[in-house]
DNA sequence: TTCACCTGCAAGAAAAAACTAGCATGTGCC
DNA sequence: GGCACATGCTAGTTTTTTCTTGCAGGTGAA
């Protein structure tokens, strides 16, 4: 659950959430958990290009991973959704608009 | 209000969302409206980047621009927030996705 | 050993976004 | 007229993001 983010965490949520294939893979895994090569396959996308998107969202804290041994021994590396809910409104951009660092301190 | 978006719509929403400039206008704009030239003295950037950032801002329907006359008969464009509300989840994210024209009619 | 599957990483190309600089228009006022 | 303010637009640079290509490692099974 979100509450409140600071302006560069809710920045690079969004920035991270505006992205085709990253919304794809979130709608992905919200319908079930999946391994990189597998997901890569379904979504029908390279498998480093995923994983580029992969570690963002995984950055951003929306999806976290999991290694796994498979039952023939072979290390899958599981991600799946982290549950989250930001309400944007002109007055929640307002109020992470304080806290952003990007440089200038507005005097 | 925002109830339903399609992914694309969605995507630009969010991505025009994310980005500190911009953030900064919608607050200020949530704050009291204001014309062009004196937003970007109150912001501290360029006239030119401002604009830009409006454009896209108001591209994606999160602001409105207006034209009034000032007392000296200035021409000045105010701009304003549309009030908006959009919630993001890993639902609202998977049921948006569908609706993603980027290409590819995943089969 | 070879094949098929899993992972990770990095260098470089391609595309998109952000930003600057500059010049154009117009107004009213001194 | 010249100054100060408002708007607009565009060409070109810089920066960031996206994507491809290609190689590395590992495992188990035929």
């Amino acid at each position: 659950m979100e509450t409140s983010h600071n302006g560069d965490e809710l920045a690079r949520i969004l920035a991270t959430l505006a992205n085709p294939h990253r919304m794809r893979v979130i709608a992905a895994l919200a319908h079930e958990r999946n391994y990189v090569s597998a997901l890569a396959r379904e979504l029908g996308i390279s498998r480093p290009l995923l994983q580029l998107h992969l570690a963002k969202l995984e950055a951003a804290g929306l999806v976290t991973a999991a290694f796994e041994l498979s039952a023939d021994g072979k290390a899958m590396k599981y991600y799946d959704t982290v549950p989250f809910a930001v309400t944007l409104t002109p007055q929640s951009i307002a109020l992470a608009a304080r806290t952003l660092t990007t440089e200038e301190g507005d005097s």
